[in-house]
DNA sequence: GCCATAATATACCGATCAGTCCAGAACCGT
DNA sequence: ACGGTTCTGGACTGATCGGTATATTATGGC
């Protein structure tokens, strides 16, 4: 009973998670993102909210989109499976082709204004959690006498964590996919046994 | 035969490299710098040239004052010791108290905008730079017997480089210097022998 | 004391930032 | 056909961005 929406929201966002993961939160303008959207800045506003929100539907969206490996990654039967799963699917999102390198919620806020800081700390509580995911994954492992007594499952996490991050940098500098395997490939040498 | 300057070129480039290792370069501010710097912006101009210069200078200071264990760590005997005091004092490094967490050279640009191009694809040089440094060191060992013939030197600079780029990041988020540590102990596990 | 020189502080520049006002246009229900 | 409602487009807001013109002030040399 009004005037129809002439755009996909969807589609619209999936356009500008692209904005974001190639400028980062800040870098990415408002007249960056509604260029690459194919809309108006009053139009954005009405389907979104604002900026910042624009950045976290993008966020969810990106993790739907490009995070699911993770969830099938916990998923493995062994902790070292999953360790393995993770940091090759790391490496191989990070290098995908028809998107950025790198890890969006990695590269897109490290530091910031202050103006930002909201959504600083938003990344780094997601990149907390998937790390907490992880470490209870493998206090389980560990509780179920599949890792050594003396391994610590909050180490082992950071680790993988550690790795996946530094990862997601080296591909925004341009590193490619098979070095990056070489990479998990190495840091799951440091697996207890 | 004119009048003196009034502040101290060290010392206030100092005080800017503080600001951009907090903000990054896009996110200080030339309010920020000259506050934090206790000059005004026609003295900052006259004193470095332009906020990209200024960056620049401060990057050189950084690594003289807070990289300099880098060049020690390349003199270790053997390729191990190397990478292990990299390691080590990379974990220290990012977690010192009386500066922001995290390394400058890693954080302070890897996504932007357009126009601080420039600045990003510096930084990413110079991260480039360190690695290939490192390769050749382990490409020495490798010639002198200490590293077993199927290893590979580039794949080794690059594996220690992710760990450091992903220990920058984690100290950004706040992870403290003894986690650090052992997730520097855990990346030598991996070390070949 | 006075001049040349250079650093200072204030006030400003155009450009761009995120965000909004408003007029017109497109739709649905009646 | 006509309201009521909602979206669209362009023009605009105040604030902030990096950078600068200008007038003043402090110095050393003469």
């Amino acid at each position: 009973m009004a005037r129809p929406r002439e755009f996909c929201i969807d589609q619209a966002l999936f356009k500008a998670l692209n904005v974001f993961w190639r400028h980062g939160f800040e870098g990415a303008s408002l007249t960056d993102l509604t260029e690459a959207m194919g809309i108006t800045r009053p139009s954005l506003y009405a389907a979104y909210g604002n900026k910042e929100e624009l950045f976290r539907k993008a966020l969810d969206l990106y993790d739907e989109t490009y995070m699911g490996f993770t969830q099938e990654a916990l998923k493995k039967p062994t902790a070292r499976a999953v360790a393995e799963s993770l940091l090759m699917g790391f490496a191989e999102a990070a290098t995908a082709v028809g998107h950025p390198p790198g890890c969006l919620g990695t590269n897109s806020v490290l530091v910031c204004s202050e103006a930002s800081e909201p959504i600083r700390e938003e990344l780094m509580r997601r990149r907390a959690s998937l790390e907490a995911t992880l470490r209870r994954r493998f206090e389980k492992a560990k509780a179920a006498g599949e890792l050594p007594p003396e391994s610590h499952p909050g180490d082992l996490a950071r680790f993988i964590m550690t790795t996946v991050h530094g990862m997601s940098i080296q591909a925004a500098g341009g590193v490619t996919r098979q070095s990056l395997l070489r990479v998990a490939d190495m840091a799951l040498k440091a697996w207890p046994d």
